[in-house]
DNA sequence: AAGAGGCATAATCAAATGTTATACCTGATT
DNA sequence: AATCAGGTATAACATTTGATTATGCCTCTT
């Protein structure tokens, strides 16, 4: 369902940062680069639109009211978030004069790369990066022609031929509809269970696939396919709608566990474990900018104060 | 720093979502009730700006690129921070007809309440919640007056006359700018430095600023007060910029120290714990939504798969 | 071969958004 | 107390954006 309409603008909620960061409408309109009347214009529509007295503007310069110190804060996570959009997408399109060329799985670029190109991008500004999207089998192909510096993919085995290095583990789940007959159960279904129906399933090639398969393979068992498709989210609207259990990403399906538009179903007997490696070229030495990427991710993923 | 130009509408996103939702532009128009040649222009201005296709047009309907898959996913953050934007800045405004009324610190409104009102809203679409912002001291006293069900406030002490429970744990951290003396060691500073050192603080009556007096207090100790801010924003720029040490929550620092631009300090010798209380007026029972939203606090707090 | 569903382009128009000019306000300074 | 600097709001006008309807072409299905 689309957002409700009237949509506050991205670009007045830029502005109002600016305003509370400045302490004046006048600096923040200068800073981008519109005259202050249209500033005073934009964030007095922002007001109407969210209903709302961001600014007090009785004494002289304008004051955050305390709800425009929330609002500040909540336009500041959207705002985060459309930065990480443009700078992937950015990523995306970049054709010469990168310095750091990176390969993802579908899974790994979807859920984290923008983080990672945005801590980046805050310890340095001016690094050009290149994301390449594609399954791991794809990713591994375009580490070994040199068509990247560093590529990320998920999988049970580390490919040969490929330094290799477990960065954050991202295990599958089996999910379903909450009105499906093991969204009841409390008890765990088992891994022969699972074989013996059809699921919903990523492309043979995927990272997610392959986990599935080898996992079901150690007990001498193979997947019963009801469909194939190649996006999760594809796989999470068929789940949902009643096609059957899917297998997923644990991140992927984060937000709609908790929110109960899915179930995560336990596989007692079936270690669904994904391992997210980040992959370079056998002795060859990763440069300064990618030694960097991978410093921050790993601090990022042990966090400690 | 403002966000780079042109920047993406949120609108085309939340149609691009559409689209990959129903497979067919056409339909995305519909649903949000603008003509299909105006849909189909948006998404090729959204693909102009981003500089990247999104659609592959050439079999009679459209269809996502693997990019497109990307950027939707990805937009999918931005309206989703947007949506609890609108949710929590709706909750400010309501004046009547309320299920639920809310009143909170400032910090838990501006960092943990949006995610409960979007997935409360998610679980009922229908209820309507309001959300009054305060100083924990001005929380507890409009919880008593009856001018709200369920109350949120931090600090050490559970207030008196009024039944609390522990939410959540958000500690404090001493920050400094990268710059400052104490970002170079990797020794502890103790108690005793922070109280001889001047401090950018919460004013008195805020829940931050009493768990950082009782700890002193309890060293015989007390603050040394640089300036007072009343808002998390403005000490995180005062400290940035130099102006000395500063405490805050560390749920409000965690971005800005994961990409250098303040740092976290260790006190040795100084339990900095803030704890998270839901409060409400003793004897009286909660309402059904209140117990459901403390139901679902519980549930993201300990997140089980 | 025909029809249904879907997308793109053109012509046109309304609304949103920006700019400059100008007046008023507030707090600080002399 | 008068003045000045910085800041904001409003008005008038120009421009750009974004939507609508009309229409043609394409693709897949029957």
């Amino acid at each position: 369902m689309p957002l409700p309409e009237p949509v506050p603008d991205i670009r007045s909620l830029d502005l109002l940062r600016s305003v509370a960061e400045l302490g004046s409408i006048r600096q923040a309109a200068l800073r981008h680069g519109i005259s202050q009347p249209a500033a005073s214009v934009r964030l007095r529509a922002l007001e109407g639109i969210l209903n709302v007295e961001l600014l007090d503007r009785s004494r002289g310069r304008a004051q955050l009211t305390s709800a425009g110190v929330a609002v500040v804060q909540w336009a500041g996570n959207v705002l985060e978030q459309m930065r990480e959009l443009v700078l992937a997408t950015q990523a995306l399109e970049v054709a010469g004069h990168t310095h750091l060329r990176i390969a993802a799985s579908l899974t790994v670029a979807e859920y984290l790369v923008p983080g990672w190109l945005s801590h980046l991008r805050s310890s340095d500004p001016e690094l050009i990066v290149s994301l390449e999207m594609g399954n791991s089998h794809h990713v591994v192909q375009v580490i070994e022609s040199g068509g990247a510096d560093l590529g990320f993919v998920e999988g049970v085995h580390a490919p040969r031929a490929l330094t290799s290095r477990v960065v954050q583990s991202d295990d599958l789940v089996v999910v379903v509809a909450p009105s499906h007959p093991w969204a009841r159960r409390r008890l765990t279904v088992a891994a022969s269970d699972l074989a013996a129906t059809p699921l919903v399933v990523r492309e043979p090639g995927s990272g997610t696939r392959e986990v599935l398969d080898d996992a079901l393979a150690a007990h001498g068992l193979s997947v019963n396919v009801q469909v194939e498709l190649a996006s999760t989210t594809a796989i999470k609207s068929a789940v949902a709608s009643g096609a059957g259990p899917g297998i997923l990403s644990k991140l992927a399906v984060e937000s709609e566990v908790r929110e109960g538009r899915l179930v995560a179903v336990e596989v007692a007997d079936l270690p669904l474990e994904r391992r997210v490696r980040a992959v370079w070229f056998k002795s060859v030495a990763l440069s300064a900018s990618a030694r960097r990427l991978m410093r921050q991710i790993n601090a990022s993923s042990v966090p400690g104060s």
